[in-house]
RNA sequence: GUCUCCAUCGUCCAGUGGUCAGGACACAGCCCUUUCAAGGCUGCGACACGGGUUCGACUCCCGUUGGAGACGCCA
C-alpha cells in the first residue's frame, strides 16, 4: 500500500476550535508515524461565513500547536467548478435527479410532518416528476438542485474505531449535493475533494457518522473505493454535552494567550479520547507519534477539565528551556506594563528560574516577579503588623551591617550571614527571613529569599532595606 | 419524534474471563519547609441496572435505563 494521506479540513469560523485542533492532532500523528501525507484544506463553500482573516486564524493556531501541514492550504471556494464538473458523469448512472422544490415548500412540507409527529425526510416529489415536466421546468428557467436517490437496501462501512456501522437507506433521506445556484454542498465537496486528493483515511469527529453514510453513497456513484473512516469521540464540556462557544473556551488561541505552552496544550487534548496503554501521561509530539494508534483510541466523549490542563500546563513551565520560557513570557511582561530593559538576558532568565515552578500559565509570571522590576508601593497588610515589629526591624539594621562587609553578594554568603545570625541571637530562620522578605517585595511570598536577594542584587537590597528601616511605616 | 453512537472513581485514562479493579487531575489530611509553590505519604472515590453464556464475569451476548450526536439548498 502506498503511503497515507490525510487531512484536517476545517470551516473559517473565525477561531480554531478545540475539537478540530485534536482532530488535526490525530491525523498528524498517523501521517507522520506512517510516513504519509497531512494536507490542510479550508472548506469554505459557504462563503457568506468565510473571510481570509478567519482562515488566517485557523493556520496561526495549526502553526503555534505545532502541526505543520504537508501540502496546502486549499481553499474550497478555489475550485466551485470542479464539483460540478461531476455532475454530467453522476447523471449519467441515474443516481442523482433534479429537485425543483423551493425552499419555501420544503419548509412547509416538513412542518407538516412534523406536526403529525412523524420524522421528516424528503419526499421525493421531483423523483416522480415526469420527463415533460422536467423539461417543462428547465424551459422556464425553474431553479433547482441536484439530489441523490438512495437506493434500498442498507449502507454499512467499518469505522477504524467503532468497527461495523450499519444504517437501513430508508433511514438516509434523497440529500441535495448542489444547490440551486450551483454550488456545492459540504457532503459533495468533501467526497470530491477526498477524492481528488487521494485521501486514505478520514478522521474526524464523531459528529460525522451519520454524513458518512451519505457520502458513501456519492462514493458509489463515482465508482471510487471510499477511504477509511475514524470518527473520534467528542470533546465535552462540565454537562458533557459538546464544547461549544457559549459553554466554554473553544478557542486554541486563546489559552495561548493566557499563557498555555503549546506543548502543554498538544499533550492535554491528545489523552482527551487517546492514551498509548498503561500510565504514560506526559509525552512530547515525536513520542506521541511513535505511540498512536486508532485501536487506542476511545470511543467515549471526554470532559475538557481545565484543572487538568492547568496542571499539566505548569508541569510544562517547570520543565521549560529558560531561554524559551523567558522568550514566549515577554509579551505577557509587556501586557502587564513591565519594563524589563534594565536587565539583562542571564538575569532575567534567573528571574525565569526563580517563579517557573509557582506559575501555572505565563500570565501568572510578571505578578510574581514584578519586585524585581519595581520599587515596592505597598506591603501586604497582614505581613506588616506580623513581621515589620520594632524588634525585627533593629535585627534588619544589624543584617544590612553584616551583609555590607560580604565580598560576593550571593546566596550562599547570604544565607550563611542569615543563617550566623540566627544563630548568635537564638532567631528562628522565620524571624528574619519574613521580615527581609516582606521588606524588599512587599509580599509575604515569593522565591526562596537568598536567590531572590541575589537576583536583585546588593544595591537594590540595601535600598529597599534601607526604606525600612528609616521610615516609619508602622 | 426517527436514526446512530456511547456507558469503569466527580473528571481523564489503564483493564480485553480469574486483579485487594490500577494511575493521573480534583478534593481532604499529614510530612518536608524560609513564605508561596513544588515534592513525598495517606485518605476519599467507580465497573448504570436486569437477564443470560461460563466453573467463573467489569470484561462476551441480549434487553432496560441513562447520556450524547445527527436529522438543512450550514459546515
Amino acid at each position: 500500500m502506498t503511503n497515507p494521506r490525510l487531512r484536517i479540513a476545517p470551516s473559517p469560523t473565525g477561531y480554531l476550535h478545540v475539537g478540530t485542533a485534536r482532530t488535526a492532532l490525530y491525523n498528524y500523528l498517523y501521517a507522520r508515524q506512517k510516513n504519509g501525507v497531512f494536507v490542510l484544506r479550508i472548506e469554505d463553500t459557504d462563503v457568506e461565513r468565510s473571510s481570509k482573516e478567519m482562515t488566517e486564524i485557523i493556520i496561526e493556531g495549526l502553526k503555534w500547536l505545532g502541526l505543520n501541514h504537508d501540502e496546502g492550504p486549499f481553499y474550497q471556494s478555489d475550485y466551485f467548478s470542479h464539483y460540478t464538473d461531476y455532475l454530467p458523469q453522476l447523471e449519467k448512472t441515474g443516481g442523482i435527479y433534479r429537485c425543483f422544490c423551493t425552499p419555501k415548500e420544503l419548509e412547509e412540507r416538513k412542518q407538516n410532518v412534523i406536526a403529525e409527529k412523524k420524522a421528516w425526510k424528503y419526499d421525493r416529489k421531483c423523483l416522480h416528476l415526469s420527463d415533460e415536466e422536467i423539461k417543462e421546468n428547465i424551459e422556464k428557467k425553474k431553479p433547482f438542485a441536484w439530489r441523490v436517490r438512495v437506493p434500498e437496501g442498507k449502507t454499512s462501512y467499518d469505522d477504524l474505531i467503532h468497527g461495523v456501522i450499519e444504517k437501513e437507506n430508508s433511514e438516509i433521506e434523497d440529500f441535495v449535493i448542489v444547490r440551486s445556484d450551483n454550488t456545492p454542498v459540504y457532503n459533495f465537496a468533501v467526497v470530491i475533494d477526498d477524492f481528488r486528493m487521494k485521501i486514505t483515511h478520514v478522521v474526524r469527529g464523531d459528529d460525522h457518522i451519520s454524513n458518512t453514510f451519505k457520502q458513501l453513497h456519492i462514493y458509489r456513484l463515482l465508482d471510487a473505493t471510499p477511504p477509511s473512516f475514524a470518527h473520534l469521540p467528542l470533546i465535552l464540556d462540565e454537562n458533557k454535552a459538546k464544547l461549544s462557544k457559549r459553554t466554554g473556551t473553544v478557542s486554541v488561541l486563546a489559552f495561548r494567550d493566557m499563557g498555555v505552552l503549546p506543548e502543554a496544550f498538544v499533550n492535554f487534548i491528545a489523552l482527551i479520547g487517546w492514551n498509548p496503554g498503561g500510565d504514560r501521561e506526559i509525552m512530547s509530539l515525536s513520542e506521541m507519534t511513535d505511540l498512536f494508534s486508532f485501536e487506542k483510541v476511545t470511543k467515549k466523549g471526554g470532559v475538557f477539565d481545565y484543572k487538568k490542563l492547568e496542571w499539566m500546563n505548569s508541569k510544562y513551565i517547570t520543565n521549560y528551556d529558560s531561554s524559551k520560557l523567558l522568550d514566549l513570557t515577554m509579551p505577557f511582561f509587556r501586557s502587564a506594563g513591565i519594563e524589563t530593559s534594565s536587565f539583562d538576558r542571564e538575569k532575567l532568565m534567573k528571574i525565569m528560574d526563580s517563579v517557573k515552578e509557582k506559575a501555572r500559565y505565563l500570565k501568572d509570571i510578571p505578578e510574581l516577579t514584578r519586585f524585581f522590576f519595581e520599587d515596592v508601593k505597598t506591603y501586604d497588610e497582614k505581613g506588616k503588623a506580623k513581621y515589620l515589629t520594632p524588634e525585627r526591624i533593629e535585627h534588619l539594621k544589624v543584617l544590612k551591617e553584616k551583609l555590607n562587609s560580604l565580598k560576593e553578594f550571593s546566596h550562599d554568603e547570604i544565607e550563611n550571614i542569615y543563617k550566623t545570625y540566627a544563630g548568635e541571637k537564638d532567631l528562628k530562620g522565620g524571624d528574619i527571613i519574613h521580615p527581609t522578605r516582606l521588606a524588599l517585595s512587599g509580599r509575604t511570598e515569593g522565591p526562596s529569599l537568598f536567590l531572590m536577594m541575589e537576583i536583585m542584587g546588593k544595591e537594590t537590597v540595601f535600598s529597599r532595606l534601607t526604606k525600612i528601616i528609616e521610615s516609619d511605616i508602622l
